[in-house]
DNA sequence: TAATTTCTTGACACTTTCTTAACAATTTTA
DNA sequence: TAAAATTGTTAAGAAAGTGTCAAGAAATTA
C-alpha cells in the first residue's frame, strides 16, 4: 500500500513541483493551496505524511501545524522560503517534524521523507500495534486499507464518518473507547462535546451490522463510558 | 533531571561553540574528538542525544551512526560544513534523525534537539500504552486503561463507578483504603461522610465478583477502617 | 441546476445508573 | 450478654445516560 502524502502550498509552481517529485517516488499524493481546505483533507484522509509551506500567510500555517498537533502525530515537513532563524524556531516548536528551506534538493527532500516514515514505524512498534490491515469477528470484516466491511461475505455500505468509527473502534478491539476520545479523533479536537452525533453514526452502524436484533451483537456499550467491540478472531 | 548529550566533532573550535550553546541550555553535555572513543562514551552513558559531525573522516562517520542505530534510536543530529545534496542523503540514510549545514543557527539548533527530545517522549510514551497495566488475582483481571473487568475469562459487566471503585482498590492492592479516602477519590472531596453509597456499590461489585459466597473473595472488609484487595499475582 | 446522499441537530422515549432510606446482619464495646 | 456502632442488603424514586426518529443543512453526484 503506497504512502499517503499531501502538500498544501499557496505556490502553485512550488506545489506541482514537489508533487511530481513524490508521485514518482510512488506515493499517493494529495494537494490543497489553502490551509483550511488542507485541515479538512488532513483529517479525512488521515495521510502518512504532511508537507506544508507555512509561509503564506505564516501565523496561519503555524495555526494549522499546531491544529493537527493536537490530535495527530503525522509527520509533518515544513518548507519555506523564509529560511531565518526565527521562522525555522517557531516552525518546529509549533510542532513541525523538519524545517526545509527552498529551494531543497529533491533527493534530500526525499530523504528526509523515509526517515519520517521510519519514525512513524519506529512508534507503531512502540505501540506494538503491528497495525493489522484488517478486523474479523464473526461474520464480521473490516478491511481497513480498502475502506470496505463485510457482513458475511456481502459488502455493506458505510459512510465515511461510519467507516471511521467502526475502524476506530476495530483498531482498539477489546478496549472501551471513551466518547470523547471518539469524538475527537472523528470530529477533531475542538468539537463540542454533544455526543449526539456519536449516538446517531452507532444507531445507523448498528442498522447495518446488526440487522436482525439479537442476533448478533457487534458493537457494545459500556454505560457512562464509550463503546467497544470484542477483540478479532 | 537534564538531559545528556553527546558531542562528537573533530574540530576544536566547532566542539566547543556546539558545547557551551548545550551548557547554557542545561545539558549535560560530553564531547569527544573522534569516534572510536566517542561510541564508547556513547555506550557507556546512553546519552539523551548525540550531536556528531560525520565528515572527517566520512566514511567512519556513516558507519558510527550505523552502529549506534543497530542497538539504539537515541536521537542523532549530524552538523556538517558538507552540505551537498548527497551527503545529506548518506548522513540521513545511515540513520540519522536531522542534518544541520555548518554553520548553524543557535536557536535553530537549539528547536531541533527540542523536536528530538519530543520524538523520544513519544516513542517512551507509546512504550508505555501498549503495557496496558492490570490487576490480576486468582481469575479476575482489571485491565485499568481500556475499562475492562475478566472473571475466569469472562467479561464482567461493572458500572462507571464500580469501575472506578475497584480500580482503586486495585491499584493499591494490599493496602486498607479507608472508607473516606475512597470516597472522596470516587464522588470528590466535598462528598457527604454517609458511607451508604460507597456500601451499595461494594455489596454490588460483590454480586458481580463473588456470586457463590465463601467461594473467592476478592474485596475484604477491614472492620472500622476500610475495604482492601490482595496484591496482585 | 436538480437529485441524492450524508451530516447534524433537537426532541423525546426508554434504559441504566445513582442515590437515598429503611432495615437486617455482624462486629465491637461496655 | 446486651446495647451500640458498624457493615451488608434490598428496593424504589431520581437523575443521568442512551437509542431512535425526523427534519433541515450541507455536501456530493448526476
Amino acid at each position: 500500500m503506497n504512502k499517503k502524502i499531501i502538500i498544501i502550498d499557496t505556490d502553485r509552481r512550488s506545489r506541482h513541483l514537489t508533487e511530481k517529485l513524490l508521485i514518482k517516488s510512488n506515493f499517493k499524493v494529495f494537494t490543497s493551496n489553502n490551509f483550511k481546505e488542507g485541515y479538512n483533507i488532513v483529517s479525512n484522509i488521515m495521510p502518512d505524511i504532511i508537507i506544508i509551506d507555512p509561509l503564506y500567510p505564516k501565523k496561519e500555517g503555524l495555526n494549522f501545524i499546531k491544529s493537527v498537533r493536537d490530535w495527530s502525530h503525522c509527520p509533518i515537513i515544513a518548507l519555506s522560503q523564509n529560511g531565518t532563524e526565527r521562522a525555522a524556531v517557531e516552525i518546529i516548536d509549533a510542532g513541525a517534524d523538519d524545517f526545509i528551506r527552498k529551494p531543497y534538493f529533491s533527493d534530500e527532500l526525499l530523504a528526509r521523507v523515509r526517515k519520517c516514515i521510519r519514525n512513524t514505524q519506529l512508534i507503531d512498534a512502540a505501540k506494538g500495534s503491528i497495525q493489522d490491515s484488517h478486523y474479523s469477528y464473526n461474520g464480521l470484516l473490516v478491511k481497513f486499507d480498502s475502506n470496505s466491511v463485510f457482513l458475511n461475505n456481502t459488502r455493506i455500505h458505510l459512510t465515511k464518518n461510519e467507516f471511521k468509527i467502526i475502524s476506530l473502534l476495530c483498531k482498539n478491539a477489546g478496549k472501551v473507547l471513551t466518547y470523547d476520545y471518539i469524538m475527537k479523533s472523528i470530529w477533531g479536537p475542538q468539537t463540542s462535546n454533544n455526543t449526539g452525533i456519536l449516538r446517531v453514526n452507532i444507531a445507523n452502524l448498528r442498522k447495518k451490522l446488526e440487522p436482525e436484533p439479537q442476533l448478533e451483537k457487534y458493537i457494545f456499550t459500556e454505560n457512562g463510558v464509550g463503546y467497544r467491540v470484542n477483540e478479532s478472531q
